[in-house]
DNA sequence: CGAATCCATTTGTACGACAATATAGTTTTA
DNA sequence: TAAAACTATATTGTCGTACAAATGGATTCG
């Protein structure tokens, strides 16, 4: 339960404000913002929770703030795009087509990469894992139980890949991802069309098989990104 | 010119300090903090300071506080890893062998598949741009020019790829091991050495043959890696 | 012994004050 | 007249205090 939704906080409220605006246009690049004391007084807040606001978009790379100057929304590629705030600001106000087709673009490129580097250095335990999530997926019979195995399944992957900087980014463009499919591809029937390959992913990690382990990724993402546009229709 | 380093920001400061401890290890998952007014004391700053700085602390995944029961430190896997300050945290406290290695291999993942993919989408505007980056490596007669170029290089095949997450992530990425390469790779003279690989990407990419540009950056992170070893002895 | 209640501690929010400082406007000077 | 120095002022940075809200633990009562 991270500290995020939901929560009535005067400041998380803020920051959710601000990161919409910027993030969805209404401020631009090199624009000013208000000064504190209006800002608070526009948005109805004192300046300490405007001000601890402000510090959290600023860690997030939206703005940067100098004495006098005040405010000014920083260059989109200042943006750390990978935070999951951000990421959820930019789904809110411009879900565009592009913007998905990033995030997919870069989830085909992890994720094989990731069965290769799991295939070369798992271990043991990492591998019961893997095998644990798909037997879940095996036995699903409905499709929440499938979604979720099939996340465990995807997640024990790239933990077996043993580097934590990969699985950390591949969760926040995996979580991101998920809002969007759950409200698009929820037509199809066959939810289980991809196990056999999850299986051949399975297989080629347990042999320790690192080109086969990519191949057997790819094609996997591969014809999720095919099945994604008879369903969804995402470019 | 960001608002980071240099600057006497109280707050910035105690941000820096709380970052060092927890990614450190004096403050390991689950440890509660001090209260914020007996933590603030204890860093001389004032309360508000000190909560603006645990806001920012907090939006960098690595703590999270609720009432009454203070704040606690989180778990790693929620620490937003590909934040530019954490990395720097990690680097300041510890720069093992095996963080370097997880940002080697991300770089290594990331650049072959964005040639591939700049190959694919780039446009007229983005190839001129790599272009006048290869020419200024090939003309640079000291290693500072050869460097700044380089970087130029590579940051323009990133763009060329049309996908701001992956700039942004190879952003990171490329910066935080920048400070690492410019500490130990001082030895060798012969920095030139890349020059034909270079070549090779920017003419695939000129070519548009996505397989030729990927094997092409592929043999020069590759290559890369070799040559790093030989001088820094990076795993 | 268990459950409802009260209490103390801690964070959340607000307000007010002053210091530091950068910008803009003003004055002085060459 | 133009440039330089100075001043005024607005804005952020920091501090301190006060109170509200929530929550975990102690206390009391059935």
């Amino acid at each position: 339960m991270p500290p995020d939704a939901s929560q009535p906080n005067v400041h998380r409220q803020v920051v959710d404000q601000l990161g919409r605006l910027i993030v969805g246009g209404s401020l631009a690049p090199g624009d000013a913002l208000p000064s504190e004391e209006l800002l608070a007084g526009q948005l109805v807040v004192s300046r300490s929770a405007l001000r601890e606001a402000m510090k959290v978009i600023g860690a997030k790379g939206l703005i940067e703030s100098r004495q006098k100057t005040g405010a000014r929304v920083r260059e989109r590629r200042f943006w750390h795009q990978l935070d999951a705030d951000v990421l959820g600001w930019r789904f809110a106000t411009m879900p565009t087509q592009a913007f998905i087709a990033e995030l997919v673009e870069m989830r085909e490129i992890i994720e094989p990469a990731a069965a290769a580097a799991a295939a070369k250095k798992r271990d043991r335990d990492q591998l019961a894992a893997i095998a644990a999530a798909y037997q879940a997926m095996a036995a699903a019979g409905d499709r929440d139980a499938w979604a979720k195995a099939d996340a465990e399944f995807h997640s024990a992957v790239l933990n077996a890949a043993n580097n934590e900087l990969m699985s950390s980014l591949f969760n926040v463009i995996a979580t991101a991802l998920h809002g969007f499919f759950l409200l698009s591809a929820r037509a199809s029937d066959d939810f289980k069309y991809s196990l056999p390959h999850h299986f051949n992913v399975y297989d080629a990690i347990r042999k320790r098989s690192a080109p086969q382990a990519r191949m057997a990724m790819q094609k996997m993402v591969d014809d999720s990104r095919r099945h994604l546009q008879h369903t969804g229709g995402v470019a």
